[in-house]
Formats: C-alpha cells, sequence, structure tokens
RNA sequence: GCCCGGGUGGCGGAAUGGCAUACGCGGGGGACUUAAAAUCCCCUGUCCUUAACGGGACGUGUGGGUUCGACUCCCACCCCGGGCACCA
C-alpha cells in the first residue's frame, strides 16, 4: 500500500492542471459566467496562513462553481505600488521594481503550490506601465470632467521627513516611521477626485447592496458618506458693513436659543474679524496655538472644548439679536460651513462650551411630555425635538413644522435655504511618492495646468531616481523628468512631480482583468458586458470603507464614461475572519505567523486548506492550532487508506446505486448517509458557505463507511463506488489534489476537474425509521424508534405506549398532546 | 458616546423554536507491536445517587418574559472583540 504523499499528488495535479489550461475562461455566451475575486494583494516579503485563508475560500468558490456549469473566470494580480517597497528600497539599497518584482515570484509560487485556480493569463502588476497607462488614461477623463482638480488642503506632515504622509502612514498622531514625532497640520495644493459629486447616489445605491453584502459594512459606507439634511443660514458682521459668515444647522428650529456663532480656527473670515482690535496679537497667538492642536481624531474627540471671544458679533436674521463671535477649536473646516451657531440648550458641544465661557443659555425647545426644561436646572443639553418657545412667530409650533417653516422663510427673505451636507469629502489622491503612477499634468507659465495629451502616455516612472525618505517627492529630482516643453504653447514647462494614491491602481483593476493586455482602451466594454459586474468578492473588513468605497465611484465613473453598464462593481461581498496565533492577528512584524510554504511543505496544500476551512466558519476570525492541522492531516489520510483499500475492487465497476428494494441493509445505510451528507454539504457550499460543516460532515461519512466495514458480499461493488465517487466529489473544491488522485484511483481517466457537483436523491436520503422523542411536559423521558410519516394519532398512542412514558403520566391529567410527526411527542400533564 | 459582531465542554466549534455539546483537538483506557511510531476500537459537561447495571438533578454570560417546549424569539443588563467618533 502506498502511503499518502501530498508532495508528489499535489504536483502531479498542479502540473495536469496547467497542462490542460484547466482554469483558463473566455466568454461564452452560452453560458452562464460567474466572477469570483479576491482583493488585490500587496506583494510583500511573507506569506503566511491569514493570507491564504483568503485566496482557499476563493478557491473553493470558484471550484464549486466551476462543478456547477458556470463559466468561472478566477484572476489574481499584484497591487504592486506602494510605500513598503520604497522603505524596502531605502534600507537595502535595491530598486523598489526589483523588491516587488522578487516578491511577486515567491507570492506566485505559494499560490501555485496551494493550487489556486487562478487563469494566470490575465495576472497585471500595477506597476507595470502597461496597468498604469490606464490610470492617468483616466485621470484625463475625470479632468476633462472636472472630476479631478487642484486645491490646497490640510494634510498631514512630518517635519523630521519632511513629507507629506497619508491618513494611514499616521499612527497614534505621530509619523509611523518616528513614532515619536507628532504630525503637524499643513495646507499644500493636492490633486483631488470629486467624489462627492456622486455621494448621493453612492449613498442611495447602498440599498441594493443589503442583499448581497455584509450589513456592517453596508452601515459603516452610510456613516462615512453621513448625509444630513438641514439649512444654511447667513448671519450679519454687525461691526462690518457688507461683511457675513454663514452657518450649517439641521436644527433651524433651535435658531432663537443660538447664543453665539463660532467660527473654525481655520475660517477664512478670522483675520479679517481681527483686524484693528486692540486685542489681535493676543488672539492670534491663541489662534496659533489651536491649529498647532493634534490633528489625531480621538484627541479632536475628547480634547477639552477652547476658543476666545473675536470681539465682533453676528446678526440672527430671525431677530435682529446680535451674537458674540468666537473661534472655537471643535469646530471642523471641513464640514459645513466652517461656522456653527452655538445653541447651548440643544446641542451638547454647544452647551460645554457655553458654560465654560459663562454664555447664555435660553430654551426655545419644551419636551412634548415629561417635565418642562428650566435654564436653572438643565444638566445638559436636550437635544430632542419639541414644541417651540420663546421663538416669536414661531412660538408653538413642533421642531418638524418650524424646521420647514423657516427654512422656506429664510429662503423667501434671501438670509438662507434648505441645504443637503455629506460628512463625505473629496479624495486627496497626490502622494509625493516614487513608487505609484505619475499624474499626467504639466504647469506652464503661460498655460498652467495642461493635461499630458494622451498619445504621449504613458508618464513613465524614471527608473534612476534617489530615494532618500527625504524631503520632496524624489521624482523632482530627476530634471529630465520634471522639465519638459508644454504641449500646448512649447514654451519651458515643469512636470508634475507627486505620484497617486495606490487606492487609484485598485479601483478598478478588477476592469483590466477582463482585458489585461488592451493597448489602445483601459479594457474592451464588450469584455465588460459579458464578465462584469464581479459576482463574489472576497477580502478583509479592514477595506470596508475606503477600497469599496473608491471602487464603488470609479465604476459610476467608468459608467458615465460608457464603458461599463453596472453601477456597482461587486454584487455580492464576502469579509472573511482574521487568522490569529496567540490572540493577535498573523502578522510578519508581530511576529507570530506560519509560513505558507512552510506549511505546504510539512503537511501538504490540500491539508493546509481544509484546516483553514475546518477550523471555524470563514467570516469569523480564528485562531491557530498546529495541532488540529495535524487532525486535518490525518482525516486526509485516513480518507486515502480507504481508497487504497476499496478502490481496486470497484475501479473496473460502473458507478450505480441500483434500487432501494434490492438493496442490503449495509448498503441502504451507505447509500442514505451518503445522499444526506450530499443534501447538507450542497446546502453549506449553496447559502451559508460553512466550509467548516461540510467537511464535519465528510468526516461523519468516511467514519460511518468504516463503521460498516468489513462489507463482505453486503455491499456490492457498483454501490460502494457510488458512494466512493460522491465523497471524492464532495472533497474536491476544498481538497482538490487529493480528490483527483482518489478520482483516478477509482478508474477515471478523465481528470476530476472536470466533472459536475453530483445531485443528492431524496430518495436515498430518506429514512426508513425515525427516533422520535418522547416528552412530558417539555423534559426528554423517552426515545422511541417508529416508521417515517406515522401520522399524528398513531405516534401519540406509540409514545404513550411507552413503558417509561405511561409510567409518568399514570394518575395524571392530560392537558394537552403536542405532535410533531417524525419529530416528537410532548405530554402536558397536570 | 454611537454602530456592528460575539459569549455553548479542558480547547476550536455544531445545532429551519423540538434529543444541547455533531465533527475535530486534547485527555484517559484498550488492541496491534519485543518496543516505539503509525493505525484501529472504547470512554470523556457538572453534580448527586448506586456494589454495579442504572437512575436523577443541573447545564449554552446574567436576570426576566413569550411558548407545550428557548442556545435559538422578546425585554433589561454584564463582559469581550472590532469600527466610527466634537459632522453642527
Amino acid at each position: 500500500m502506498a502511503e499518502y504523499d501530498p508532495q508528489a499528488i499535489e504536483a502531479k495535479w498542479q502540473k495536469n492542471w496547467e497542462e490542460q489550461r484547466a482554469f483558463e475562461a473566455d466568454p461564452d455566451p452560452d453560458r452562464a459566467k460567474y466572477y469570483v475575486l479576491e482583493m488585490l494583494p500587496y506583494p510583500s516579503g511573507t506569506l503566511h496562513m491569514g493570507h491564504m485563508r483568503n485566496y482557499t475560500i476563493g478557491d473553493v468558490v470558484a471550484r464549486y462553481r466551476r462543478m456547477r456549469g458556470f463559466n468561472v473566470v478566477h484572476p489574481m494580480g499584484w497591487d504592486a505600488f506602494g510605500l513598503p517597497a520604497e522603505n524596502a528600497a531605502i534600507q537595502r539599497g535595491i530598486h523598489p521594481r526589483e523588491w516587488t518584482l522578487g516578491n511577486v515570484v515567491e507570492f506566485k509560487k505559494v499560490c501555485g503550490r496551494f493550487g489556486f485556480s487562478y487563469d494566470w493569463r490575465r495576472e497585471i502588476a500595477t506597476c507595470d506601465a502597461e496597468y498604469y497607462h490606464w490610470n492617468q488614461w483616466i485621470f484625463l477623463r475625470m479632468l476633462e470632467r472636472d472630476l479631478a482638480y487642484r486645491k490646497k488642503s490640510r494634510v498631514n506632515w512630518c517635519p523630521k521627513c519632511a513629507t507629506v504622509l497619508a491618513n494611514e502612514q499616521v499612527v497614534n498622531g505621530c509619523c509611523w516611521r518616528h513614532e515619536d514625532t507628532p504630525v503637524e497640520v499643513r495646507e499644500i495644493e493636492q490633486w483631488f477626485f470629486r467624489i462627492t459629486r456622486y455621494a448621493e447616489e453612492l449613498l442611495k445605491d447602498l440599498d441594493g447592496l443589503a442583499e448581497g453584502w455584509p450589513e456592517r459594512v453596508v452601515t459603516m459606507q452610510r456613516n462615512w458618506i453621513g448625509k444630513s439634511a438641514g439649512a444654511r443660514v447667513r448671519f450679519a458682521v454687525a461691526e462690518l458693513a457688507g461683511k457675513t459668515v454663514e452657518v450649517f444647522t439641521t436644527r433651524i428650529d433651535t435658531i432663537y436659543g443660538a447664543a453665539a456663532v463660532i467660527l473654525a480656527p481655520g475660517h477664512p473670515l478670522v483675520a479679517e474679524l481681527l483686524a484693528g482690535l486692540p486685542a489681535r496679537a493676543e488672539a492670534e497667538a491663541k489662534l496659533a496655538q489651536m491649529k498647532q492642536a493634534s490633528a489625531k481624531a480621538e484627541d479632536l474627540a475628547t480634547a477639552e472644548k477652547t476658543g476666545f471671544a473675536t470681539g465682533r458679533h453676528a446678526v440672527n436674521p430671525f431677530n435682529g439679536e446680535k451674537l458674540p463671535i468666537w473661534v472655537g477649536n471643535f469646530v471642523l473646516m471641513e464640514y459645513g460651513t466652517g461656522a456653527v451657531m452655538a445653541v447651548p440648550a440643544h446641542d451638547q458641544r454647544d452647551f460645554e462650551f457655553c458654560t465654560k465661557y459663562k454664555l447664555p443659555i435660553p430654551i426655545v425647545i419644551q419636551p412634548t411630555d415629561g417635565a418642562p426644561l428650566s435654564a436653572e436646572t438643565l444638566k445638559e443639553a436636550s437635544t430632542e425635538y419639541g414644541k417651540l418657545v420663546n421663538s416669536g412667530p414661531y412660538t408653538g409650533l413642533t421642531s418638524e413644522e418650524a424646521i420647514r417653516r423657516m427654512t422656506a422663510d429664510a429662503e423667501a427673505r434671501g438670509f438662507g435655504r434648505g441645504e443637503i451636507t455629506f460628512r463625505l469629502r473629496d479624495w486627496g489622491i497626490s502622494r509625493q511618492r516614487y513608487w505609484g503612477t505619475p499624474i499626467p499634468v504639466i504647469y506652464c507659465q503661460r498655460d498652467g495646468i495642461v493635461p499630458v495629451p494622451d498619445d504621449q502616455l504613458p508618464v513613465r516612472l524614471p527608473e534612476k531616481v534617489a530615494i532618500s525618505g527625504q524631503g520632496q517627492s524624489p521624482l523632482a529630482g530627476v530634471p529630465e523628468f520634471v522639465n519638459v516643453k508644454c504641449p500646448k504653447c512649447g514654451g519651458a514647462a515643469r512636470r508634475e512631480t507627486d505620484t497617486m494614491d495606490t487606492f487609484v491602481d485598485s479601483s478598478w483593476y478588477f476592469l483590466r482583468y477582463l482585458d489585461p493586455h488592451n493597448s489602445k482602451k483601459p479594457f474592451e466594454p464588450e469584455l465588460a458586458r459579458y464578465w462584469f459586474p464581479v459576482d463574489q468578492y472576497i477580502g478583509g473588513i479592514v477595506h470596508a470603507i475606503l477600497h469599496l468605497l473608491y471602487s464603488r465611484f470609479l465604476c459610476k465613473v467608468l459608467r458615465d464614461l460608457g464603458f461599463v453598464q453596472a453601477s456597482e462593481p461587486f454584487t455580492r461581498l464576502f469579509t472573511q475572519g482574521l487568522v490569529l496565533k496567540g490572540g493577535t492577528a498573523m502578522s510578519k512584524s508581530k511576529g507570530n505567523v506560519v509560513g505558507a510554504m512552510e506549511m505546504a511543505v510539512k503537511y501538504g496544500a490540500d491539508t493546509g486548506r481544509v484546516y483553514t476551512l475546518f477550523a471555524a466558519p470563514p467570516e469569523k476570525d480564528m485562531e491557530w492550532s498546529e495541532q488540529s492541522v495535524e487532525g486535518c492531516a490525518r482525516f486526509l489520510k485516513r480518507v486515502h487508506r480507504l481508497m487504497e483499500r476499496h478502490a481496486p475492487s470497484v475501479r473496473a465497476h460502473a458507478a450505480g446505486m441500483g434500487d432501494l428494494a434490492s438493496a442490503s441493509e449495509k448498503e441502504k445505510v451507505l447509500l442514505r448517509k451518503t445522499h444526506q451528507t450530499l443534501r447538507r454539504a450542497t446546502n453549506d457550499f449553496e447559502t451559508r458557505w460553512h466550509f467548516n460543516s461540510a467537511i464535519a460532515l465528510i468526516m461523519e461519512l468516511v467514519n460511518e463507511i468504516h463503521a460498516q466495514e468489513p462489507f463482505g458480499d453486503a455491499v456490492r461493488p457498483a454501490v460502494l463506488k457510488e458512494v466512493l465517487e460522491l465523497l471524492t466529489l464532495m472533497l474536491a473544491p476544498m481538497a482538490p489534489h487529493i480528490a483527483e488522485e482518489l478520482w483516478e484511483m477509482l478508474g477515471h481517466n478523465g481528470g476530476l476537474i472536470q466533472a459536475s457537483w453530483p445531485q443528492y436523491r431524496a430518495e436515498f436520503a430518506a429514512e426508513e425509521q425515525v427516533e422520535i422523542v418522547a416528552q412530558i411536559n417539555g423534559k426528554v423521558r423517552a426515545k422511541i424508534v417508529v416508521e417515517v410519516g406515522l401520522d399524528e394519532d398513531s405516534l401519540a398512542a406509540r409514545a404513550m405506549g411507552d413503558p417509561k412514558v405511561a409510567e409518568a403520566i399514570r394518575g395524571k391529567q392530560i392537558v394537552k398532546k403536542i405532535v410533531v410527526p417524525d419529530k416528537l411527542v410532548n405530554i402536558v400533564v397536570r
């Protein structure tokens, strides 16, 4: 007997699949397509089992769908631009491309070793000019439509690196490379994508994703977009004729309760207000201090509210009341108008601020039920809707009515209007980095911002660059790159030296897979018409907002450019759990990784796959256990031995179940267990993706086959072959190599890779007898075995005939009998 | 603070409102073996009771509720994990 040898088996079948190009998929109008995709990986150094879980899940789905007859496209590629490559370059003195492509080679090797069924003809790397050419092309189309624009904005700045950092490179308010250096806020010119133009649609289309996306991801996106309906109201500055300040409020009904108008420290009006005032110098010092404060979100949220009065006043347009204008650290320039009216009685932040600075706290909303509010006893703001008081002509209205009428009146009287505001901000895509897509614009003294003409694309990244991690974009130090002629006037001009955020790369790659080598367009719309959208997307919850939102945005942009028809890129989204070791997520930096290649070498890919599927349902986090890995290895060995024992005697026979009437008892048991397993496993594959319980079921089936051994003459070869074939087919998506081997042992010439998922047969799965639970007052008192389908009365009679039941109910009054056919009898007695 | 997810044996986990703990790990015992490994078989929630076979009670974070019957549904709360966070 040959021992199960995963190394040999896996190499053999991987070669076989490659030779028959088993995973190459092309459009076929006669077959239903299925696009399954795992999130584009960043090819970092070490691949561990945390990564492999994601791809294993995707591969099981891809293989299962193929077995169900779908034309499955399952591509893979590399998110190859990014900072780690630049840092590696600095640390090791090698070019980022070299480092990245070296990792890609490793990554591909591991993917192959795990038997992932990718169509490698479609492989892309975002750092190839062949790919980023089309980033630039899309950028230019967006520029034409005013979807890309340049403006000054606040960014994270590390003084030690002397460069801008992405939000994700800010760790605890400090630079990720200088952990003791707080990030500063600076204002610089940057390129933006106008994602806010799609805010309403991005929000509305979430409704359509509720079916196929995890609820929490939909909720997170909804909150992130943060739509809020309110009004914009203009206040005149009392001391400066013609000057006004606009505030945004969702509670215009509380405007008679305003105690002040508060501006963000960065508000453009602040300087004008302070000009000419005696306390100006002092105020400006306070202002500078506020602007220096930590930009960290948690700090912002918990920092004590501070502010100062400017000495100027704003006129409440509703009642002419003069309100002091303050500057407050809690007012955000980025949201609304950068100015708020402070209504301390009905907003908690305003309450804290006004209490601290001893501003009045007038009450203008009384609750419709409960005790009325009084200024003396108010401990916190009352933010509920209610009835208006002390509000001039609006007194007595409900909040809802007041909001409607006051908004209309403000508009009629010309000092305000209703407005929808979003929390979502435009996407800053400029990075002062080398290893990314060059932004294809040129700055000309005469012509200003000039797009690089399409026929001059791609703007290639120069290879020879000094990457120091210091100062500005390294590209600025390459004169051949920077100094160009203006495409319009031919005069001397400078090329943009910033590169694009790598999230641009990953926001449309799933379309490039469909036509990866097109040199005329980003992709052929006809191909997208067949394959797109992605039917099943699989990845980590980490990308719940950024990547998934950007991809949705670019999909809509490409739709409006006429390239795709779908408005949403991912019909279904699956977010898999983390792989933990020692309680924390596997990561190289924490040193708690189990290497993917080591795993494959020690146990084989199938064991690695089966274990990651078996340890927990795929959406949950799982804790790595080496001992459980061994359990899975044992299981596969056991299956292999089972086949070695029986394949020789069945391989010459055709599989067939015959009919039940002539079946022996052992045959019935085997067929029943097999078809029950198939029924439940199919359900697990189709609906819940609970591969852990699918594997458990198959283990049970194997145990049952063991329990029925030896078979002797009681099990005919055709029946046994049927059982073993179904077992093999069920194993195929999860442990594809050993399944192919078992299939061959069973006498098949053609590969399992062409086989279909089997259909279970109800007549074989059906039990002849069932065990019925007999309960007294809901407690189990006996179990009786009866034939299936026994009617309620007979079942009740049989239960009561059981000695234990009879004993329990003797002398008691029967109140009620509950009978569930084929399940239980519950007798309620008193 | 707000929004998700979760809490079941020693561990990972399983259960359309109907036998709680399937399957696997670990542990214990046995078979095979000169021995070990590998393999195969049996046992393995807690407590009480019995010489034993067996019998009984309790048991899915806590407290209530609905129901003939609750891990599952409802209400309140506790704990753990994650996300968002001065959004006017």
